[in-house]
RNA sequence: GGCCCCGUCGUCUAGCGGCCCAGGACGCCGCCCUCUCAAGGCGGUAGCGCCGGUUCAAAUCCGGUCGGGGCUACCA
């Protein structure tokens, strides 16, 4: 089977997707692709849902513009009942009035489906009465999935599914059909719960004299108790990523490479290379679980592999109200833009890039008590007090400060790692962050003395 | 219960009868580098669920078994 390059890329990242959101993908025969949320739920009672997942779906560089809608908010209706009446009048379904507690009294089985009691009862249609298919008796339904191979189902096994409900209304099964008829769609790509759809639509498909189109049964992604993600439980939504600071290259990367993987040792490729290697009969169909951590990893991969103007961009929505700690008018852009190299290579996820750069927009160093009670211990106050008096009068670089922190080190015999400590803390008032030297050099003498001077008083006052 | 799917390091995978006493990546653990933390470099850890069979040869083929999952609605 062949595909065109650009939707191959996309259905894979849709797989993922569609277990995350019940999203299937379909292709029309004139090559576009369609998508299609299969929660009529959620469409119905959470419309703002469904922006929300085209939007986080663009995101990632697939087009929701193609995005046909929930079968029952389609204008097929009378598409549908047609199809319902065209299997009636083949003699390919029928009309029954047994109701579900009906069906469990004659079978005594919750699980056991329809037993077929209407079958030859000649029933017509009216007021309650369901139309069911009327599924083959003997012989197999081969579903031939493009990522499994061909899967049997005994016909007999198949129960004779409602088409239609008492009140006329069409089930998904039909209306899915039948929109599928309609759109001309030659290939169905699900997820893997799907599977024991395909048999009864692919009858339906046949029953209504058309030529059924390819299935692909993508594998669901599962949680550390190898659990089909479900929403209730799970973190499962892309636009949380999208807000935690992923960003869309490294997530539509780390999506690709659940159940598929490029040839050669290569995880991190570039979005095209993928696009035009990608193949549905690749696809690896057991489950798969999210890993995060991973992701986190690459996020950090794309990070560093980003331009400094691409980084400092993607770090805007973290700079600003509401989600800095910082007013407005303290944030200078043009010191972050000094800061901003040094710290690319330490943030695996955008919002870690505050914590970074704090120190230089707040008015005062943040209070961490673990790193105070850590960082201050015994010649701490000593130290902070030569520091003080050394760095009056340096020049303010980045060598000299070193070169000054370390005399003052050597001098209560501690190498420059101790001994930036209590500097570090006093001025950032953390024990891990940006190169010290640097940060001092960007914050300025009065600010670095101020603090530096601040915590000696503190330390003293405390000792 | 019935039907169906799946089964390689903890995780994502490569592998499609000999190149594999199984390769890569994340994680984890060391070492190097180093002003902290990262990044980077080097090394290590750990796996073919099990049992039979086919074959000169099996992770790769066949059967069985065990385990996991999905579906089983007049939901989608």
């Amino acid at each position: 089977m062949r595909f065109a390059p650009s939707p191959t890329g996309m259905f894979h990242v849709g797989s993922a997707r569609s277990v995350l959101f019940n999203w299937a993908f379909a292709l029309q025969n004139d090559g576009t692709l369609v998508l299609r949320i299969e929660d009529t739920d959620a469409a119905r009672n959470r419309p703002e849902w469904i922006d929300g997942i085209v939007s986080a779906m663009a995101w990632i560089g697939i087009d929701g513009s193609k995005y046909e809608g929930p079968f029952r908010q389609s204008d097929n209706r009378d598409k549908h009942t047609a199809a319902a009446q065209r299997l009636y009048a083949q003699g390919r379904a029928y009309y029954c009035d047994c109701t579900r507690e009906d069906v469990i009294a004659r079978t005594g089985d919750q699980h056991r489906g329809y037993d077929g009691f209407c079958r030859d009862r000649g029933l017509g249609p009216g007021e309650g009465r369901a139309l069911r298919f009327r599924a083959p008796d003997e012989g197999a339904t081969v579903v031939n999935d493009l990522v499994r191979g061909e899967t049997v189902f005994e016909n007999a096994a198949i129960e004779d599914f409602v088409l239609t409900r008492g009140d006329g209304s069409v089930l998904f099964l039909l209306g899915n059909v039948v929109d599928d008829m309609d759109q001309r769609i030659t290939h169905v790509i699900r997820g893997e719960e799907h599977l024991p759809n395909a048999p009864k639509q692919q009858l339906m498909w046949e029953a209504l004299g058309a030529q059924p189109p390819a299935w692909a049964h993508l594998p669901v992604l599962v949680n550390e108790k190898r659990q089909k993600l479900s929403k209730r439980r799970d973190k499962v939504a892309l636009e949380d990523f999208r807000a935690e600071g992923y960003l869309a290259a490294a997530m539509r990367n780390y999506l690709m490479l659940l159940g598929w993987a490029p040839k050669g040792d290569r995880e991190i490729v570039p979005w095209d290379e993928m696009v035009t290697e990608f193949r549905l009969e690749d696809v690896n169909p057991s489950p798969a679980f999210f890993d995060v951590k991973k992701l986190r990893a690459f996020n950090g991969e794309y990070i560093r592999a980003l331009p400094a103007e691409e980084f400092i961009a993607q770090c805007q929505p973290w700079l600003t109200a509401p989600a800095a700690p910082w007013s407005a008018e303290r944030f200078d852009p043009a010191v972050f833009a000094e800061l901003a190299p040094l710290a690319q290579t330490r943030v695996a996820v955008l919002p870690e890039i505050v914590a970074m750069v704090d120190f230089a927009f707040l008015p005062d160093p943040v209070e961490d008590e673990a790193a105070w009670t850590k960082a201050m211990r015994e010649p701490a106050a000593d130290i902070l007090a030569d520091v003080a008096a050394a760095y009056a009068e340096v020049p303010w670089q980045g060598d000299a400060l070193r070169e000054r922190l370390e005399a003052v080190g050597t001098a209560y015999g501690l190498s420059l790692g101790k001994a930036q400590a209590p500097v570090r803390v006093a001025v950032t008032g953390r024990t891990v962050g940006l190169p010290l030297f640097e940060s001092l050099v960007v914050l300025g003498r009065t600010e670095t003395l101020r603090r530096i001077e601040a915590a000696r008083e503190r330390v003293t006052g405390l000792a």
